[in-house]
Order: C-alpha cells, then structure tokens, then sequence
DNA sequence: GGAGCGCTGTATCGTATGTTACGTATTTTG
DNA sequence: CAAAATACGTAACATACGATACAGCGCTCC
C-alpha cells in the first residue's frame, strides 16, 4: 500500500533514468518543499533540466505539474492538521471507544487553539466586555446548547446578555433592538442552517458586530462576521464534536470576566451577596 | 517580535477592511494551505475577488505574490523540520491567558478519562440504547446546556428522549410518567442546587436509573445515582470548566450511536431522509 | 565498428497566472 | 446633506510558467 509520494518515488526510483533519478533524490532529501516551488527552481536545484522534471512528474503517474504540486499540498495538510498522525501511532491497542475519541478531542483542541492568538482572543473578549452596547447569543441545532452555556455565564457578569431561544420568527422580531453597538454571538457548524444564515445577514445589515463560532470549513456566516472562530470538529464518532469550541467559549468567558473584573467587581460582589 | 505570517496577520487584522479580513480569516482558517495555491483559488475560497487578495498580501508588506508564498514555504519548512516549534502562539509566558486554560483543560480531560473504565462507558452507553424506557436529561444552573446537547443529539436516534426544561414544578409533573425502566441523566456540579438534589431523591425513589454527570467533589445525588462520572473542573479562572464532562458526553453519545447503528440503522436512515 | 534506441537539453509555443487600470458602490467627513 | 475618500470588483494586460517538438549525444547490441 502506497499513501505518499515519497514511498511512490522509493518504489520507483530504480527504475528512472539518470537525471531523473537526481531529481527523486533532491525532492527526496528536501521533502517537499522543493516540489512545491517552480519547475525551474526544482530543475535548477536538481541541475537538470526543466522537461526532465516534467517527465519525472509523469513517471510517477501524474497528468501534469500543478497535479503532481496539489498532491503534495493535500499530503502536507493531512500531515499538519493531525500532528498525532505524523508519528506513525497505531491508533490505539485493543479498538477501545474511549481513547481514539479522546485523543481526537484533544487534537482537535490543540489544533483549534493553535490557529487563534491570544491577541484575537483579546479583542473579541474586549468587545464583549465593552457594556456600550447589547450581546445576543445564538446557535444552531447542535451548538445552541453552547450560546446558552455562554449566556448562562456572561448574563451574570453583565446586564444585557441575551439568549435568543424559540423560533425563527422570534428571533427576528429583537432584531429591532439591534444596531451598531451590538455584539452577536452566533455557533454554527456543518450542517449550517439557512435560517441562522438569514439571521446573521439581516443583523450584519443593521451593523450588529458578529462572532462567529464555526467548524474549519466556515460557514457561509463567515462572511458577516467581524470575529470568525473556526474549531475543529473530526472526531471518530457519527458525529461532529463541538468541544473545541465549548473550550474556546469557556476561555472566553474567564478572559471577559477577568477583564471586568479588572474594571470594578462591584456588580460581581453585588451578585455574590444575592444569592 | 512577529515571526511568523500568522502572526503578523493577527496583529493587523485590525486595520483591514471587511474584504481583506475575510481573506485572512480564510487564510488563518485553514493555514498555510490556501495561501500555497494560486490567487484565483484563494480568492474563491474566501468569497472575494483576486485583487482583493493581491492587496491583501501587499497590506502584509510583501511586494507580490509569489513572495508571499515563498515566505509561507519557509515558514513550512521550518517547521517540518523541527516539529518541536510547531507551537504556532508561541507558548506565551507570563501573562498569557490562553495557554494555562488551554494546559488545564486538556490535564482535566486526561485525567477525568483516567479514572473512568471503557466498560463503565460502555455500561452507560448499553443503559441509554437499551430501547424499553424513556431517557430524560437535566442540569443545573450552567450545565443544563449540557443536558440540552445530550438530548439533541440522543433525541435523533431514538425516541423517548425528553430535556426537563423551565421551573422546577414543571419537572415535578413529569415524574409521573416515570419508571423503573427509565433512566435520568443529571448533570450537577458546585454549586449544587438543591433543587435538583430534591428531584433526583424522588426519581429515585420511584426506581429510576440515574445517570450523574458532576465534579470531582461528587454532588449529593452521587447517593442515588446507578452511575457516577466525576470531571475534573479546575482550571485558572474564576469559573469551574465543564468542559471534561462535555466531552465524556459526547464520547458517549457516539458510543450510544454505535451501539445502536450495530442492532440495525433503520431509525437513523429514516432521519436521514426526513431532512 | 555501425545502426538503432533511449536519454537529455535547447528552443519555441500556448496559456494560466499574477498584475494593473478604471469605474462603481459604499462609507466617512465636514 | 453634499462631497471626498476609501473599498471593491470587472476587465484588459503582460509575463512567467508549464508543455512540447526536435536535435544532439551516448550507450547498447548486433
């Protein structure tokens, strides 16, 4: 079984010619940087000429370069996407259900968080702590349960927090209260809801500030957004795994508390001896 | 210092307009890949046109396209190189906020699912697909979200699922309908509201299966339950993480879905094409 | 030693790609 | 509310890139 390039060239090297040959081995010993840049700069590095890296391309089965390049690309992000995978690790002795799913979560999250500066974390935290304006908060058939776990928390820190439950139309009708100032906080991941979709563009229109809580592949949402979040969700399981995303809303929530809290924990104390 | 492409986006996103911060976040959203192919795709993937990209890329200082990529491309190979410093956010010492709530959360998953057996999951899993009873969920203040996402997702692949919603007399009305057969997931962590402690008291004395969801400290339904799963729930914040318990959750609901994929997927197939 | 075959590079060609100019739409400012 | 500035996309352009045809060279085998 042949997964990689590189084991496609080892099986085949024997059988090159010369110059190919030069050229296997100096995409071989750079792998696969080189393969990604030019056919000149590969043939210059390999001191051959330009057709021999073309023929070489093709003797490894592709119809063209750019083919042979989009190999390689899916190769690396394969790669980069799952840094478990690059070791080689058998998934797992004994085909138990609990560890391959938590190992994914994991991944998932290191990945997830790999991909989002504390820096941007940052801004939309001081955003939502900004108490100028309202922050609404909804999501989508699977991930709603996340923009109430959200609210829960936000609603106690602050005055203005809103879960936007129910239908539809319920939802449109506060669309009203929304302008400029707002902050809408909508979760939404495969498969995205047209409804939600409808939803953002009409409170984008009226100027609302949109953080968007969505998978890797973006929702069409996306577009609206000031904020984009993109979690991963590939777990080994039926379905999509929203706890990456669970771990960003949790940060959130201790970032914009903690920045509260730095402007005055008078609501907080107040709060406390209420209950 | 910015040393990396990802960086140096994250710190002036700020001052993009809305087209070019779409293409950024396209760009961070599947990093580096899309920067890799031509700017005709790239600008595809983002939704926006190709010279919205070009400026994109000029904004980021580099004078054309093609030094952009090269740029990425080393970035690459770098790291490919030494996959120790693959930490894209450099691992922010002092005062990041990130990376400690990131660290505890991930030690909190390893080591709630350390005290927790494949076949205690799987006991659970079997007792939620076993078909002759109803499942209800609920949760407290901030963990009846969980509940909710338990529901959604249980309610898809069999019936009887019911979420407790609104004001406790509105649960109380429905332990009528409940049975030895039946089975009741908690979830409850500290704070402990009595009111649930109350409501699981009755539903087990009417010979309900209880299902707990808490933290390491074990709430008081711990008494009655058939089934405890303790999450770890510290992490530096002024919140406790629930994010343990949530991915205990999913795991079994992908267990739940296996098992009941195994005896025959006629329910799930006749969703399917409901939608 | 000569004829045939395969390997390789040079030169040329067509095209996909990045680039730029310009007009329209949108937002901002006085 | 008008005017200016900015943002954005369409369309035309130039170039650099991959592809191909062809000729020279060396090797092998009769």
């Amino acid at each position: 079984m042949i997964s990689s390039i590189a084991e496609l060239i080892a099986d085949r090297i024997g059988t090159m010619p010369a110059s190919e040959r030069r050229a296997a081995q100096t995409l071989i010993a750079s792998y696969p940087m080189i393969g990604l840049k030019t056919v000149a700069e590969f043939s210059a590095a390999a001191g051959v000429s330009s057709p021999t890296i073309l023929r070489f391309v093709a003797r490894l089965g592709f119809q063209n370069y750019p083919e042979f390049q989009s190999s390689l690309q899916d190769e690396l992000a394969a790669q980069l996407q799952s840094p478990a995978t690059r070791t080689l690790n058998p998934p797992s002795p004994g085909g138990g259900t609990v560890s391959p799913m938590l190992e994914a979560t994991l991944d998932n999250m290191r990945e997830t968080f790999r991909h989002l500066s504390d820096k941007q974390l940052a801004d939309i935290a001081a955003r939502l702590a900004d108490r100028r304006g309202k922050t609404f908060l909804i999501g989508g058939r699977f991930t709603d349960p996340l923009a109430r776990y959200m609210a829960a928390h936000l609603a106690i820190i602050q005055p203005d927090v809103f879960h936007l439950a129910g239908q539809e139309s319920m939802w449109r009708d506060r669309l009203i209260d929304m302008g400029k100032r707002d902050v809408l906080v909508i979760f939404d991941i495969r498969r995205y809801q047209d409804s939600l979709v409808r939803f953002a563009e009409k409170a984008h229109q009226r100027g609302v500030q949109i953080v968007l809580f969505t998978d890797q592949w973006l929702s069409p949402i996306a577009r609206f957004a000031r904020h984009v979040i993109a979690g991963r969700t590939a777990v080994p399981s039926a379905w999509d795994s929203s706890a990456a995303l669970f771990v960003v809303a949790e940060t959130l929530i201790g970032a914009v508390t903690r920045q509260l809290e730095a402007k005055g924990a008078k609501r907080i104390r107040e709060m406390e001896s209420l209950r």
